[in-house]
DNA sequence: ACTCTAGCGGAGGCCAACCTCCGCTTCAAT
DNA sequence: ATTGAAGCGGAGGTTGGCCTCCGCTAGAGT
């Protein structure tokens, strides 16, 4: 529970409301709309993510005055999550330590694909993520290709796209989503 | 263009009328959604495809009573077209040919995205298409891994998904996609 | 306790896409 | 050439999500 560590955690913080029962309304609808993105897709109603959250309207409108807006928000949410995740300190293998938070990338994404692709690269938003992203996890990268663990000609970008596009494929089940993981990373280590 | 070598081939064949107007606008119609499907993803409106294709939406909704039907024949079209060639006699060596047909594949991925998820595998036509695919593709990798060129622990369906899954993301320049797929595959090739 | 203001909620107008229906047109079989 | 049936198209009713607006509620400072 560091105080934002990274810039992306600053986004969802500055747009929280002061007065209590505000904030509370405020969590409900991220909630809502996190939930109702990952079942329905980036064209879920906003009328149901009210709904869920239990406000009104009004009040969904008032903190997001746009759809993009909701989006920007949720997701920044995640990825402020995500970066906390990795700056965790360690004592595994830099392969296992690399690894096991892509493992956890990979879990986010399987829900974040509607948002990502509804903000379509189109989004300031977006560009802070990356960078509060990269700066949590780059160095995990780092540090494995430093042990001749992972190849050299690739970067921090590419592995994201490589684990991230993986996940956003529907398996037949869990087990061939992981096969199909492991053989796909097969490509990124190097050495053992 | 030989008779329709593959079940898939029929889905499409089946539904063509006879009427030589008729037969014109089906095809008009099937090119229109395939293009709209394409730009604006799976909630294409359907009155844009009918006035793409320069139809009323009366005849749209003769030839497709359900939105799923449009997808359905779409997407049985598009396979159809892969598995033909797949077919293609080729003296290449098994890597290559199978490396080859798998960038046509991806090719033909990146715009088929929307229509996938859309169907999201509730379909009975998904079933003859992936029959279709693997009869078509699944001698490429078994080619390969009889030559030593593939790994042997993974099936034909977990390449198509390695590679369908890394076409469906959106890369920053089409330099990071080869170099993305180029590093998955590395995950499935064996020997050299 | 009092106040005053930020915040609430949902009725209702708007609009875009869906889909039906039926009078007109065009094909093709005889 | 005739004719009847297959096909055409788009007007318009229907649905459902979007968003505004304003009278009411309840938090927080004094």
């Amino acid at each position: 529970m560091t105080a934002t560590p990274y810039p992306v955690s600053e986004i969802v913080a500055a747009r929280r409301p002061h007065r209590k029962d505000a904030a509370r309304n405020f969590d409900a609808l991220l909630d809502a709309a996190r939930e109702a993105f990952a079942e329905h897709g980036a064209d879920a109603a906003l009328e149901d993510i009210a709904r869920r959250a239990g406000v009104g309207i009004g009040t969904l409108y008032r903190n997001f005055p746009t759809r993009r807006d909701l989006f920007e928000t949720v997701y920044a949410d995640e990825v402020a999550a995500l970066c906390e995740a990795a700056a965790e300190p360690t004592d595994r293998e830099p392969w296992e330590a690399l690894s096991a938070w892509l493992d956890r990338f990979a879990g986010y994404m399987v829900t974040k694909r509607a948002v990502r692709e509804a903000l379509n690269g189109e989004s300031d938003i977006f560009q802070t993520c990356r960078e509060s992203m990269y700066a949590a996890g780059g160095p995990l990268l780092e540090r494995a290709q430093r042990a001749g663990a992972a190849r050299t000609d690739m970067d921090f970008g590419d592995l994201l796209r490589l684990v991230a596009g993986i996940m956003a494929t529907t398996f037949e089940d869990d087990a061939q989503r992981d096969r199909v993981l492991a053989i796909a990373l097969d490509g990124v280590r190097t050495g053992r």
